[in-house]
RNA sequence: GCCUUCGUAGUUCAAUGGAUAGAACAGGGCUCUUCUAAGGCCUUGAUGUAGGUUCGAUUCCUACCGAAGGCACCA
């Protein structure tokens, strides 16, 4: 019986048990012990209502423990400590999940999410400014939510959304008109932003010159703004597409911030009940639901990125079919996004409740906060660069035939792993010299321990050595480390559920350095190869590890080469 | 000022209200005639402060201290 299977039976005979017993619980959800020995799964609930039985923890729990069902797949159930009930899987349904895990190549995958359509907006550069790493967060993150709802069984759909025009536009075209430029590189552009930036904010002229600017462009009224913006678009996003690549993102879609504006501009002035007239503008006054008043509509009746959203939302509405669409973006939106909800609530009611947002915490320095306004950001192409650099004379030296390929995946691993590993929510401080660290709990490490158990599996087939489970190994004498990995190795469709269910895929990077720690300290106890009774148990484990490892990451968008 | 989020080893991060708070980096020591040393083994070291709820609090509540973000025509 498959593991998640035999969870479920344990939760529901732990409940109906309790019922039995007078105690209304609601569901049981079973935890993992602390310690491994102790069994493989756990409850607290003799704790938690043996004050309302009259019964002392202990006592409660072997009551409890008298109701249970006899549960296939469950080799023992003790009392511990102050009163849990540990259950203990048996070898044979140990086994049965590690073959899963040797043999299918959708190992870890579920249904959590099966029969969902899922829209997932993330990345969002602009065009006209540059992609920084805080771009290089979000699509990370984004990426790995959108594997996790794929393996989760749901029907996803990559969106970009892009902000093509706005102030930002114009700041960097009049400093490009100013400079004569045609077709400008990428740095000329971005340069000519922070120009822009400074120029709006120094001097009054500049600002009303630039505004007008931003009105011609939303109008495309003068031929020669239209030529110079349509040569810098092209440019800033044939580059953005060279990143994706390199970071293994596809989107199905591209929304941009021209085609939203007018869709949201009619919305806005088709709800006059909803929208007010202040200092000249049209805002939308959120006091009275707990937030704040945000402008829509400029005084120059040109839409903000908050008409611009309402228009995206109708937009990915009309352009595809789906249960939800999940915006992420960094933290610093939270508020925002709360007022755009609520104004959605009321002119699209019939889309607003299928409009999610999830944040992740922003890239900054640790003097402050990045901005790419000031110009002072760490570009997604610099940092890629660098951490190229630093992973190419190891890969020269690797066994994989194309360096200059493995060099980029590590260095993707690296950058990505870093981001991954922590709570989505929290800020990342940007340490240039942690970044291009490849040692310890690093992606890198993890690629390598993939890479190892390819070498082990690569040479067993040579010998003609059959992986097998048949010969259980006699437990008691087992390596600690070994008995870890059959452990853990059956948990990884419940950690990829749990990431993707709490939208948090470092419980996943978490759980696979474990799993990395594990195989590599009994790889450096035991001789996996060494002929013996045990030789094609071991290898069968090697390969359920590799299966677990190459899932694992793939989920987290990090590449998995063979060969290091 | 108001709102949101966050304070865990020297540093960067873990910990589903549970059992002895785990890692990594940095520091000290050991380990390649043996399947890849980007590895392994040993070692020092932490829950901001004060209360509260609970059988049990890093986790929930309150106050304070500290940090980040947001709060009208940027995205």
């Amino acid at each position: 019986m498959p593991i998640m299977e035999v969870r479920e039976c344990i939760e529901k005979t732990v409940e109906r048990s309790l019922t039995d017993l007078g105690i209304q619980s609601g569901p049981i959800v079973l935890e993992h012990p602390a310690e491994l020995t102790l069994g493989d799964y756990a409850t607290g609930v003799a704790l938690k209502y043996a004050k309302v039985a009259g019964k002392n923890p202990r006592e409660f729990a072997e009551a409890i423990v008298a109701g249970l069902d006899t549960i296939e797949g469950v080799a023992k159930i003790d009392i511990a400590g102050p009163g849990f009930i540990n259950f203990t899987l048996t070898p044979a349904a140990i086994i049965d999940r590690l073959e899963a895990a040797r043999t299918d190549e959708r190992w870890g995958s579920g249904t959590l999410l099966a029969g969902k359509t899922i829209m997932v907006e993330y990345t969002q550069p602009n065009p006209f400014k540059q992609f920084h790493i805080g771009h290089l967060m979000s699509n990370t993150i984004g990426e790995s939510i959108t594997r996790l709802f794929e393996f989760s069984g749901a029907t996803v759909l990559r969106a970009n959304y892009q902000g093509d025009v706005g102030p930002h536009v114009a700041k960097a075209l009049y400093i490009l008109l100013e400079r004569n430029s045609s077709n400008p590189s990428v740095e000329e552009i971005s340069s000519a932003y922070v120009e822009g930036s400074t120029r709006y904010d120094a001097d009054g002229q500049s600002k009303y010159a630039i505004d007008m600017l931003n009105k011609k462009i939303y109008e495309r009224s003068d031929p020669v703004v239209n030529e110079l913006y349509a040569q810098g678009r092209a440019i800033t996003l044939a580059h953005f597409e060279d990143i994706y690549a390199i970071l293994g993102t596809k989107f199905d879609f591209y929304f941009f911030e021209s085609d939203t504006a007018p869709i949201g501009l009619s919305i806005v002035q088709s709800h006059p009940e909803v929208f007010t007239q202040s200092e000249g503008a049209t805002v939308f006054e959120a006091e009275k639901y707990g937030l704040h008043t945000r402008v829509f509509i400029t005084g120059l009746g040109l839409p903000t990125y908050e008409t611009k959203d309402l228009g995206l939302a109708k937009l990915k509405s009309d352009t595809a079919t789906f249960d939800t669409s999940i915006t992420v973006t960094a933290s610093e939106q939270t508020e925002y996004f709360k007022v755009i909800k609520k104004a959605m609530e009321f002119v699209i009611p019939e889309i607003a409740p299928k409009i999610e947002h999830v944040t992740h915490g922003m890239m900054r320095f640790a003097e402050g906060k990045m901005s790419s306004r000031k110009g002072n950001v760490v570009t997604g192409e610099s940092l890629l660069t660098d951490l190229i650099a630093a992973a190419k004379d190891r890969a020269a030296e690797s066994r994989a035939i194309d360096h200059a390929r493995l060099a980029q995946e590590i260095a993707v691993a690296a950058i990505k792993y870093q981001i991954l590993k922590q709570a989505a929510g929290k800020d990342i401080v940007f340490d240039p010299t942690r970044a291009l660290s490849m040692e310890g709990d690093s992606g890198p490490y993890v690629q390598y321990t993939f890479a190892r158990t390819c070498a082990i599996i690569e040479r067993a087939r040579t010998a003609n050595i059959n992986p097998s489970f048949d010969m259980v190994a006699n437990s008691t004498d087992l390596p600690i480390a070994q008995k870890v990995l059959m452990r853990l190795i059956p948990r990884f469709p419940e950690v990829v559920a749990r990431a993707a269910a709490d939208y948090e895929p470092h419980y996943l990077a978490t759980y696979l350095v474990e799993i990395a720690s594990a195989f590599n300290s009994w790889y450096g106890q035991v001789q996996i190869l060494d002929q013996g009774k045990d030789e094609r148990f071991k290898v069968a484990l090697v390969e359920a590890v590799s299966r677990t490892l190459k899932n694992g990451l793939t989920i987290l968008g990090i590449p998995t080469p063979e060969r290091m």
